[in-house]
DNA sequence: GCGAAGCTTCAGAGATCTGCGAAGAGCCGA
DNA sequence: TCGGCTCTTCGCAGATCTCTGAAGCTTCGC
């Protein structure tokens, strides 16, 4: 297999600014720019030119956050993987888990200071901010989940 | 200065896996923290235990992004912080960077496969939900801007 | 049941990053 | 103009992280 176009390495990069991993990123560009349906880990690790063990911890880093799928391969041995339709509003959630964090980290630092504080009041904001993300980005992405398959 | 309370670190510790550099992330929890109104880079030092070069990186760092101001010092020749208004607010329109660019890497990789390939409608896909958050994000900011001063 | 193919796990070498401390620059009052 | 107080920059040692290669395990066909 072909190794992996220029764009390809250049979205693995702004995917590692995201937060990923170097090769996690760089699996999940693979899997993007194939013009196959589903890729095996052998030909990931080819494409790549990685060894076989990075490919099994980046598929394994994939998969436990949604964003790529184990597909059954009828007639074959190895597994196959792909990305599953709505990858990335999956991962958006998950990120949210993160908001869930911060909102949670300031509650307990109010829980010590007191609201009535200097430090309290900075912290409610925090909290009342995060908050409504919390609240607020769920609704976005359902939406965007509702409104695409109108289009 | 008292050293930071247990909380505090905590939250340090939740904004470094939302992306922030260890002290940076513990240079804003202590100003988070303090019951001033502002703190000097001297103080910031000595209640982290950290050395006055660490504290210089971490206030660039959470300068540049907007999360923390310099304020004029009167009568003092030491420069004083502090966390400004709506602070969380700057910070997520800041990472709104950051789905500009995984929007643009779709793009991109589109340029390259054009969109009539397998590659192309994945990478359209993604280019498409990005591209709603681009618009959406910073309404919902808006929204909570607006909001913020009826409460 | 056996052999082979592929996946996973793990230890270690190499690369990367981080924070300190010292040296240097800037600024203010005298 | 000079002296001192801060802030900033930078090289380096220590710590951390990453990826590989090899060994072990599972699964499947024969």
């Amino acid at each position: 297999m072909a190794a992996l176009s220029d764009p390809a390495e250049q979205l693995a990069l702004t995917l590692t600014q995201g937060g990923l991993q170097r090769m996690t990123a760089r699996v999940l560009a693979a899997l993007l720019f194939t013009e196959q349906e589903t890729m095996t880990a052998g030909e990931i690790a080819e494409t790549l030119s990685i060894s076989s063990g990075s490919v099994s911890t980046a598929v394994k880093a994939l998969t436990t956050v949604g964003l790529i799928q184990r597909v059954p391969a009828p007639g074959s041995r190895r597994e196959h993987f792909r990305l599953p339709e709505g990858a990335w509003a999956t991962l958006m959630s998950g990120q949210n888990m993160t908001v869930k964090a911060m909102r949670e980290a300031a509650e307990q630092g109010i829980a010590t200071t007191g609201e009535d504080s200097t430090a309290g009041r900075r912290l409610a904001e925090m909290r009342d901010f995060y908050d409504y993300l919390w609240r607020e980005l769920p609704v976005l992405i359902d939406r965007w989940r509702s409104q695409k398959p109108g289009q």
